[in-house]
DNA sequence: CAGTGAGCGAGCTTCCGCTTGACTT
């Protein structure tokens, strides 16, 4: 009997299909993709180490080709998979019919090395009909398709790899760009940046409850005074507050309102229209990932995530068909269900003559599943689910449920009513009487058809269909009405609403960016990045994504605009179809060839050009000339004005920081913040952030009585009283030995003691306070410096070879490391140190054991590419091994000069001066004066209005700053 | 711009899409 093993991408998937088949058939999944380019440095095989496009698991220069590896999770499933295979007659690729799923087949394909037959075969329905139907008609694997596929994923790696170290140092670390997320982010922040324009204004209006001859009410509004259109929310400009210049309306204000509402009370009116015109409604199509998404959250409240998890497990337990689809068409089996239940449940004046097809098609729609229905030939109503399902489970399949047999169900028919009246306003003394205009619209439902059962964005049906009714009376042209109860209103005009994770989804499927399996994660993404936080179900952007949006549409304008998804789908396709190749598209792409976009060469000169200060000030309108910027920095966003500086605080959106904002935060500058009183000289204690961090001090003059820095493990803006003196105590003496005081100090590199001129750091801050004599004096017995055979010292373990140097296991500051005295090598995480053997010690140090790197002036321009390995590998020093290389710029011309003077050289004016922007108004000054016209600081500090002990300070800080400047742009430190 | 005792192995971060458990909290 022969045997036929098919493959399918999703193991609920197989179960299912494996019921159809009999005998001779082995079902089993590839559980998603099996292969892809690295993700990080551990996971790039040994062999390809070295080589510089191994970070981008692409080689450029070969053609883009890419570097393949089975994920290190899946490498138990697909060694399975491959011993099936090959035991197999014949294996089929039954992977999704789009073009994720041809190359899961290639993939397979290439890693399962199948001995017989190999098929390819492609259904969108899980039917036993349309399985058999795919298995009587196979195909082969569509390489053009697999070409399309590589290209889209070299596409995402480069954008994603090559932009994000942009942002790591233009903005910030671990920052992240990508072709999707970026556009997300872009998204949020010009929806923030309207709403940060925005100019609010108030407007009135009149509601007038109107009465019939009969008695009968309905409500009207007034729209016309005196031929005079009232403005409404439309009629302002978001951007000024003001009329639009072009509106020829009234604008009532409070005062005129009343007035107004008061002259027409009680007044007749006549009916000078009333229209009656019939409607109908369509139902909605059958959910795909997106609108179950949106749904969910407007009709449960649930966020995508948890949606998706609902319907996994639905799926799962084989209630509903796939849920990562962006097909709305059902399968027939699913249509005759849909409409045998619309007869048992509301009869046959629900059913539509002939069934209903949906083929509105999502930008960039793949369709390889159907849409999201319940399983099976006949759907199971939710109440016979009740005792099956849990909760959410439940509420998703009533959802899914309830859409899907809508979608079967008849149209919605209804009237519209539209009736004017027209009257006059009360004279008096103080106006003449004026002509006024209203208008009353109402709504009736005749038939509700698929109202019935679904209603979008609304909980329960019944109450959404009497909302959507407005009866009015019977009115007919020339009737009376008196208005009874002229009501007047204020309003105020809204700004444009935030995202949410549903709106954000829809719009971003609207544009044809990200897929089904991905909106979800899209949203987790930019929260993880701190692009955006939730606030209710609002997601609102950082200030960060505010920096780094900017960056990217200011230089990497094309990658984030809404079109570029859309555009490469187009290349895609044309790849797909043979009329482009993957090759020349990549180059064009990201070398520039054929006048593309160049992304690499674009890269190099931004790298260059951009400046981090003016990336880091965020513009905002309300601030605009006020002298007061928004600055994200190291510690988070903030407030500038001169040199007053204040910490903006994590809940204030960006909308909400205004004038009186501003000023309000910047009056309690840097977060200054008095904890309470010192005990001891009744002075104030107050918590700061200072040039080197976070500290507290006594007393508010300056110089302080004293001061103490915070220990990593404390937060300014928590710490109390206690805690604040206790660090206050420090330094702490221990006692005294050998007839010297030892004492615990706080210091620059961390907690230490001290007796005389020596000193020993300690392991954790809070041993300040705990140290005892006895655990001084023995450290004090201890070699000053780590790695010595001081049991302190712990050197963790040690291994002896026969034939090489031994290899002692070390714990330094990164955590531990091998070590033969020669090279070094870091554990990776995944390395146990306590389980490690002489054989891994060995095997470790060997593969990636370097020598310690001495500091390198950065000459990145000609490095990556043309010198490989002779550059990368400076010979070894041939001085004795123990001492440490001189600090030496390894620019510099010979290793005598570097002997002679084993400092650098200090850079020279012409060096720093390019840099000058990235300093402060006040530090340019003071370093311009000093160095350019040779001034004393004394001299300038005045002038600057600055004291002269801040002034060299800044002096200091401004030239340090300078010097760091000018080596990261790489200039040359000789001459 | 709060002021303090020296000097020791860096290396990694990041993309988008396709799929589930296996982990811990």
């Amino acid at each position: 009997m022969s045997n036929t093993l098919i493959i399918v991408e999703s193991p609920a998937k197989a179960k299912t299909i494996a019921k159809y088949l009999g005998k001779g058939y082995t079902v089993e999944s590839s559980i998603g993709h099996i292969r892809d380019l690295p993700k990080s440095a551990a996971e790039i095989p040994e062999k390809y180490k070295g080589q510089a496009w191994a970070r981008l698991g692409l080689d450029i220069e070969d053609d883009f080709r890419p570097l393949y590896i089975v994920s290190p999770d899946k490498r138990a499933h697909v060694a399975y998979l491959r011993k099936l295979a090959q035991q197999a007659d014949e294996v089929i690729l039954a992977t999704d019919d789009d073009r994720e799923g041809e190359s899961i087949a290639w993939h397979l394909y290439q890693e399962l090395k199948p001995k017989g037959v190999v098929k390819r075969m492609v259904f969108h329905e899980i039917t036993k009909a349309a399985i058999e139907a795919a298995i009587a008609n196979p195909r082969q694997i569509d390489s053009n398709l697999v070409e399309a596929q590589e290209t889209r994923r070299a596409l995402d790696r480069l954008y994603g790899y090559e932009v994000s170290p942009v942002l790591w140092r233009k903005v910030a670390p671990k920052l992240s760009a990508g072709r999707v997320q970026s556009v997300a982010t872009r998204m949020l922040v010009e929806r923030e940046r309207e709403r940060m324009r925005f100019v609010e204004s108030q407007w009135w209006d009149i509601e007038v409850g109107c009465v019939t001859a009969d008695g009968e009410g309905f409500p009207a509004r007034l729209l016309e005074v005196g031929g005079v259109r009232l403005a409404q929310g439309r009629d302002f400009d978001p951007l000024t507050g003001k009329l639009k210049p072009d509106a020829q309306v009234l604008r009532l204000d409070e005062e005129t309102a009343r007035a107004l509402a008061n002259s027409l009370k009680e007044q007749a009116l006549k009916v000078l229209s009333a229209e009656e015109k019939p409607f109908s409604q369509k139902p909605y199509a059958p959910f795909i990932t997106s609108t179950l998404q949106q749904e969910g959250s407007r009709k449960l409240g649930f966020g995508a995530q948890r949606t998706m998890r609902a319907a996994q497990k639905l799926y799962e337990g084989g209630y509903i068909t796939y849920m990562r689809t962006d097909s709305t068409t059902l399968s027939g089996e699913a249509i005759s269900a849909a409409r045998a239940q619309v007869k048992a449940l509301y009869g046959d004046a629900y059913l539509p003559a002939q069934p209903r097809s949906y083929t509105k098609k999502a930008k960039n729609a793949q369709e390889a599943h159907e849409a999201i229905r319940p399983a099976g030939t006949a759907f199971r109503t939710p109440d016979s689910l009740k005792t099956e399902l849990g909760s959410d489970e439940w509420k998703m399949y009533d959802l899914i449920w309830k859409r899907t047999v809508a979608s079967q169900m008849a149209d919605a028919r209804g009237r519209r009513m539209q009736v004017r009246l027209g009257g006059q306003t009360q004279g008096g003394q103080a106006q003449d009487a004026r002509e006024v205009l209203l208008s009353a619209s109402g709504r009736s439902i005749d038939f509700p058809g698929f109202l019935r059962a679904y209603v979008e964005g609304r909980d329960d049906p019944q109450a959404a269909l009497e909302d959507r009714e407005t009866i009015l009376p019977p009115l007919k042209e020339g009737q009376q009405v008196t208005a009874a109860d002229p009501v007047p209103s204020g309003h105020q005009t809204q700004p444009p609403a935030r995202y949410t994770e549903a709106s954000l989804v829809q719009s971003l499927e609207g544009a044809g960016i990200g897929r089904p399996s991905t909106y979800a994660s899209i949203i987790g993404t930019i929260q993880d990045r701190g692009y955006a936080a939730k606030k209710g179900q609002a997601l609102v952007p950082t200030w960060t994504a505010f920096a780094t949006s900017a960056l990217l549409e200011h230089h990497f304008g094309t990658l984030v605009d809404y079109d570029f998804t859309a555009k490469m789908e187009e290349d895609l396709d044309d790849i797909a179809g043979g009329r482009q190749q993957r090759g020349p598209y990549l180059r064009s792409f990201f070398l520039g060839e054929g006048g593309g976009m160049g992304l690499r060469p674009l890269i190099e000169t931004q790298m260059e050009t951009i400046d981090p200060r003016s990336i880091a000030t965020i513009a905002v309108p309300k601030l605009e000339g006020s002298g007061i910027e928004v600055r994200v920095g190291k510690y988070g966003p903030y407030l500038t004005r001169g040199e007053t500086k204040a910490n903006i605080p994590e809940d204030l959106t960006p909308d909400d920081l205004d004038m009186a904002k501003a000023e309000e935060l910047l009056s309690r500058p840097s977060g200054d913040r008095i904890i309470g009183e010192d005990p001891g000289t009744g002075l104030a204690v107050v918590a700061k952030a200072g040039r080197f961090g976070p500290y507290v001090q006594i007393g508010e003059e300056n110089p302080p009585v004293r001061t103490a820095s915070l220990f990593p493990s404390d937060d300014l803006a928590t710490l109390g009283l206690d805690r604040a003196l206790k660090l206050l105590s420090l330094p702490r003496m221990v006692g005294v030995s050998e007839g010297e005081e030892i004492w615990a100090h706080n210091g620059k590199f961390g907690p230490y003691l001290k007796r005389g001129n020596d000193s020993r750091s300690l392991a954790i801050p809070e041993q300040l306070f705990t140290t005892s004599m006895i655990e001084a004096e023995a450290l004090f017995m201890q070699p000053r410096f780590k790695g010595g055979r001081g049991a302190s010292a712990a050197p963790l373990a040690s291994f002896e070879f026969p034939d090489r140097a031994p290899i002692t296991l070390k714990s330094g500051r990164f955590g531990p490391y091998l070590t033969d005295g020669e090279r070094n090598a870091t554990l990776r995480k995944g390395e146990d140190q306590s389980s490690l053997n002489a054989v891994d010690a060995r095997n470790i140090l060997e593969e990636r054991g370097k020598e310690p790197k001495k500091k390198e002036a950065k000459g990145r321009r000609t490095a990556t590419k043309a010198s490989g390995k002779a550059a990368a590998k400076p010979a070894t020093k041939k001085a004795a091994p123990k001492k440490p290389a001189a600090k030496k710029p390894a620019a510099s011309k010979t290793a005598a000069s570097a002997a002679a003077k084993p400092k650098s050289q200090p850079m020279t004016w012409a060096q720093l001066r390019p840099h000058l922007s990235v300093l402060s108004d006040q530090e340019r000054a003071l370093v311009t004066a000093t160095r350019e016209r040779g001034e004393k600081v004394e001299a300038v500090a005045p002038e600057l209005g600055l004291d002269v002990k801040k002034a060299k300070g800044m002096a200091l800080q401004a030239s340090k700053k300078l010097n760091q400047a000018a080596r990261e742009s790489g200039a040359p430190t000789g001459h």
